[in-house]
DNA sequence: CCCGATTAGTTGACATCTAAATAATATAGT
DNA sequence: ACTATATTATTTAGATGTCAACTAATCGGG
């Protein structure tokens, strides 16, 4: 029952029971995984989103643009914009129409380069941005209280390492 | 997938430096937990999308209503694939409508109740889903190849945990 | 049996989102 | 300088997503 053969040739050699069985156990594994990391992240998404609309009558897109700029008092270029929130450059052009309408941000012209624009908070952008910050962190940290520091720390670790090998598998 | 913005930034409100340094730390903490999760998730996603797209023409969303429907033989009701993708109940009605045009899922009414309706995976759509679904786990494998099984366990409990946290916390 | 409250699903309005095409500017190599 | 190429932002079409209002059918207490 133990066929060694790791022939490169013949790929569909059965292995022996044991290592396919572990080697099956290990797909199943990762793709639990994902899906598990993928629910974990949309009933959080979810809640956030529902409390932003609630609360502020505002959208996740939105406050993310407005995140990213708050910690970016020069402003950032469109494109910049789109890889920090990991969205296409279409995406970002739209909700910084609706926002610009709405007064929150503004386009100022680069001034080395022609092409770029960078967005920045207005004054009133700031501070709505500031009131709607204070109560996303409570309801992120409410949704992790219940989970010791400790394990929050395993959990950061281990998705610090995940990040770095996802990224480089998908560069590549 | 949801109207999603794939990556919110931390807040940082300024308090005295001294005194609330360690409350705030472990605050600061949890939306930088939220970051990295969220960060993990979207790369994967994107991945995902855009091997989907280039390899089968189809999109995230539609793989994933055919990926409940493939473990439920009997087909499934529109509310539980509402709740099984976590998403409203109009958008799996707009999913659904698409993947019956393409003749990859069927609406069956259901014998016990006259409002419910049953989506099913038709023969094409169980075909190509297989197609897909070996695919779509060698490409999620991959990406989790580089973590150790070990570490990967790790993982899968913390989130699991979690899961449950964030799904008590959410209901109450 | 009947009526009000739920439940199942769809629809319409609108906001995100991607992928691809476009216009305008920068940059590098000759 | 000139040209080919790359970068920056927008636009378009189409898919996905929420929410609220709607229809139809079920359920439960009188």
């Amino acid at each position: 029952m133990v066929a060694k053969s790791k022939s490169i040739l013949a790929p569909a050699v059965p292995l022996t029971i044991d290592s396919e069985t572990r080697v099956r156990d290990d797909h199943h594994q990762s793709v639990r995984l994902w899906l598990r990391l993928l629910a974990c992240t949309s009933l959080i998404e979810n809640h956030v989103r529902q409390r932003l609309q609630s609360g502020f009558a505002t959208t996740l897109p939105r406050f993310d643009l407005m995140a990213q700029l708050e910690r970016a008092p020069e402003g950032l270029k469109m494109g910049e914009l789109s890889r920090r929130m990991m969205v296409t450059g279409g995406n970002v052009t739209g909700i910084t129409d609706l926002l610009e309408k709405e007064g929150l941000v503004a386009r100022v012209a680069d001034a080395a380069d022609r092409r770029a624009l960078r967005v920045k908070l207005t004054a009133a952008g700031r501070q709505q941005f500031g009131r709607m910050a204070r109560e996303h962190e409570q309801w992120v940290i409410g949704l992790f209280a219940a989970m010791p520091l400790r394990k929050k720390e395993q959990l950061a670790a281990l998705l610090s390492e995940l990040k770095q090998n996802v990224a480089r598998a998908t560069t590549d």
